[in-house]
DNA sequence: CCTGATTGTGCACACGTGTGCATTCAACGA
DNA sequence: TCGTTGAATGCACACGTGTGCACAATCAGG
């Protein structure tokens, strides 16, 4: 009456306190190990009547599906491999956890691969494809955008998220970088300075170098007419202590010294106006107006009122796992590039 | 010469492009598929010459082990959960930073859930049985305790950070809380103000409540003295809005408002501190000093230079780890409760 | 009562690996 | 040459699930 071969030799005697298997809650409600594995998944070919009493056995029995063997049986788990390079950078912070939060609720689960040691990039990311992950989201940098053909060709969807380049058969999704180079260009014309500067990260990230470039080109035609000058500010760290010390060092003084600073991100503004403020006692914006890029928590917060373009980590969320799912799915979307709207926040700092 | 049973009906026209399992590299080096089973486990039954040979045919031919079917062989993954609540808490962050490093370099894989929807916690932290996880790390301070029961009771580690209590079975590694709310208190009592203050979220955190008992009983000799005086304050939130908004309404005026307040975490301090400089016009340290918990990075930065008591992520993830690693191993290690030194870090805001 | 359609279940196989046990083989001493 | 030993490897089973296909049961219509 249970069903499939029995096995041969050992009368049931194995470990005491054994995990409650499907096969159990079939003996138990009388039925076969199919019905059982139907039943939790919500096939519809089962009687509502033998559903409900499986289900309800199941639950009294404290049985859950391993999802191991499950995923072994189907050759994919419902695991989202979340690639990224450490948890220091605020704005992707901010992301991840959007985005923790909607795979989660998407019955998915998400396993983080840390890529921060290079070495271990390549490594880490064939990790991934051990653990049959549904699919994969890259938001760091540093990958090599050959790892996201690894999984394609497994037939593993990939998003990769502000970051540059195409790739054949996954999504791209970046905020509009660009349209937020002109507002901050805008912004800060606007404003009256003349000695204007971009600040980012030495070697540049992708989304950097768009975000400047942008700025550049619609400063351009006042540059043209000898009205304001720019100058390309390098640090070296994408975060506070880049910023800090570039303030230090490009803020000393001098009559080139700029009066108005497009940073690349958020994080490396709040460290110039640090540096500004209280090492070399300049005014913000008096002395020095800031402008900054993500609106990151902290860019709200009273010590700082960080001027900057606000891109939404909610929305990047919820369209990488829009993407992510409907791939999953099956739908042949084809490679695309999403870009999503950027906002100006008027704050304190121009 | 292959091995094992061959398939009965089908002459191997499965999908074209199939992913690679160890019977290829058995077949294509011309051993079985236990002995690729044991190369890739390095056992050491293995001679040194078809060891070489048949790892050299996997690389060659991109084999890489199926850790789900090798999990549900071992009936235990190499994953370990982390049980967490958001993305918010700068602390929480630093450690999960430092905690999924540790993790990855012992060769095992982070597994996050996300605890933040109370009616979804219980369901999400009985998922990680699902996927076999070898270990869990409670870092939220929401799940009620007897949920590590679940995990214990399938010989599956749990390690609680931070967390009250003690569990059978389990490791509770918290920093030491009450000789910080000590030196905390210590340096107050020195700076010669008078009317002190304990901020924290309303309802209180476990590690909270440990640090605040602390400190009021350093001071109690001087209050019973009547030198000083001691309001105990609270707040909605534990981050910087709840600060925020507490400073707001506990540094209105009056005489009775505190001119000293030690933060049961330094987010909220940074809150309490902008509200008093920049919406109340009050001078830090001069008007008022403040002490947080935790030396988070925005502690240390310009805007702030927070006074606070230091806990070390770093060590804290270490030790986790390590316990952690030991329990997998089989050490039977007892319950413990393991308390990491803190130590005082002098800014300017006393 | 027979036929065909519909609905609900069970059987048996497959997923890819780890491992206890048996087996083979070479070496070695008597 | 034979028996013994130790090393190296192969065989076969087990892990727990999903699912195509076959089969049983029920039912409608003639």
């Amino acid at each position: 009456m249970s069903g499939d071969r029995q096995k041969p030799g050992n009368g049931a005697k194995k470990k005491a306190h054994q995990v409650v298997t499907s096969a159990d809650v079939a003996r138990e409600a009388g039925v076969s190990r199919s019905t059982v594995s139907r039943c939790m998944a919500d096939d519809e070919r089962i009687s509502e009547a033998t559903r409900k009493r499986v289900q309800e056995t199941a639950a009294q029995l404290g049985y859950h599906v391993n999802k191991i063997a499950s995923s072994m049986n189907r050759r994919k788990s419902d695991l989202i491999g979340l690639v990224t390079s450490g948890l220091t950078d605020p704005f992707r912070i901010e992301f991840l956890d959007c985005l923790i939060s909607q795979i989660q609720q998407s019955g998915y689960r998400p396993l983080v691969i840390d890529v921060s040691d290079p070495d271990q990039m390549g490594i880490s990311m064939l990790n991934l494809l051990q653990y049959q992950v549904a699919g994969v989201v890259v938001t760091s940098g540093s990958p090599s955008p050959e790892v996201g053909t690894h999984y394609l060709k497994r037939n593993v969807p990939v998003v990769l998220v502000n970051r540059a380049g195409r790739l054949e058969g996954a999504d791209v999704i970046n905020c509009d970088n660009v349209h937020g180079g002109e507002l901050a260009a805008d912004m800060l014309l606007k404003s009256g300075k003349k000695r204007l500067g971009f600040l980012n990260v030495r070697g540049g990230t992708y989304s950097g170098n768009v975000r400047g470039e942008a700025f550049v080109s619609r400063i351009a035609p006042r540059l043209a007419d000898g009205e304001i000058s720019f100058t390309s500010l390098v640090c070296d760290s994408a975060d506070y202590d880049g910023g800090f010390h570039a303030g230090l060092k490009y803020l000393a003084g001098g009559e080139s010294t700029p009066d108005a600073i497009f940073c690349a991100k958020d994080h490396i503004a709040l460290g110039l106006m640090d540096a500004a403020r209280f090492e070399l006692g300049l005014k913000v914006p008096g002395d020095l107006a800031v402008i900054g890029f993500d609106d990151i928590a902290a860019a709200r917060q009273g010590a700082y009122q960080l001027t900057t373009v606000r891109q939404r980590a909610d929305q990047l969320a919820e369209m990488t796992v829009e993407r992510l799912r409907r791939r999953i799915g099956g739908d042949e979307l084809g490679d695309e590039r999403l870009v999503l709207p950027v906002e100006f926040i008027r704050r304190q700092t121009v």
